[in-house]
DNA sequence: TCCTAAATAAGAATCATTACTATCTAATAA
DNA sequence: TTATTAGATAGTAATGATTCTTATTTAGGA
């Protein structure tokens, strides 16, 4: 699949899924979608509000924001890094695998035999030099799900105000 | 080997290290260290600083943050979630891995099969609901490796202000 | 074309983290 | 034991990414 082919096919899905969630395609949400769409780089959103300003000089950063978000909703883009915004320490420097809940950013050790003896993967080193490779299982824990386990619109708009975790999903 | 005995081995090799690279041992070093070596909930600076207030009514957060980072230069402890600060956003949403560098942030995708047949590992469970698995591999890009190849002293201190990089590591 | 809920721009606010600086202290040697 | 001093700390200001607030604009249906 060539990169346009690969582009379009993408564009699609984002026409269909913005029009069963009754999304408006504003060219600014449309233009944010090609850019991520397009790239091979996984940019940030400043990065994206630099780009972007080219085509309209007046787009805030905080539109760029809201439609990313709006896109991870809909399960156009993913966020990569974390979404919870605090650094955690770990002084368990034995190899192991980590849980961690997307609601509250819990972080639980476990070991699994196949994971830890996993090897640095071939294809990484095209990039550079590989040190380690890490394995998270994402997930809700225990604790969350008991929560509000029912009642769960597929859309759920509880406002997070500004908890350790920055978002929902 | 129970709670007790983990601990002390972790304290062990505090002191072997922290000998070895001439580091002072202060009360709050100690104490910092105990306090992540004896937790398994892989606490953020904020609440090691709430607990640490206890014992020392004015240790600053500041020192926590510098001390968790000097132990972090030593492989004492590792930083979790990412180094890097910004939120990254991919619009690939077919299984695939991430190389990610270090130094400067970079991320690209790659996909490995045996990665990517990988399931959830039934360890997982305890914790809760798992969804998914992500598998990154960390490590030190093509251009950053040709910047400054030669001449790292083991203690690199450039002094990195504030880049879209935390640290380094 | 008109209407209205939803989206936007602008800028203030928040929060985690880092920087600055004046003081303090652990480690060493006299 | 005391003096010395490089390294560490507390306190606080600064920074930078992200989110919130509000007044204005607009997409899309009637
Ligand atoms: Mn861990
Ligand atoms: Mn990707
Ligand atoms: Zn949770
Ligand atoms: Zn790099």
């Amino acid at each position: 699949m060539t990169k346009r082919e690969t582009l379009n096919v993408r564009l699609e899905r984002f026409y269909a899924e913005a029009r069963k969630a009754g999304l408006r395609i504003t060219p600014q949400r449309l233009a944010i979608f090609k850019l991520v769409a397009g790239s091979v780089s996984h940019p940030g959103a400043e990065e994206i509000h630099r780009q972007l300003r080219r085509s309209f000089p007046m787009i805030s950063l905080d539109t760029v924001y809201r439609t990313l978000w709006k896109l991870a909703d809909l399960g156009l883009v993913s966020a990569l890094g974390q979404e919870r915004i605090q650094l955690r320490f770990d002084a368990n420097q034995n190899r192991h695998q980590h849980f961690t809940c997307k609601r509250c950013g819990l972080i639980r050790d476990f070991t699994n035999a196949r994971l830890s003896a996993l090897g640095i993967p071939s294809e990484a080193a095209q990039f550079g030099q590989a040190e380690d490779l890490r394995v998270e299982v994402r997930g809700v824990c225990s604790a969350c799900l008991r929560k509000k386990a029912p009642g769960e619109g597929k859309n759920n708009n509880s406002k997070p105000k500004t908890s350790s975790i920055r978002r929902r999903t």
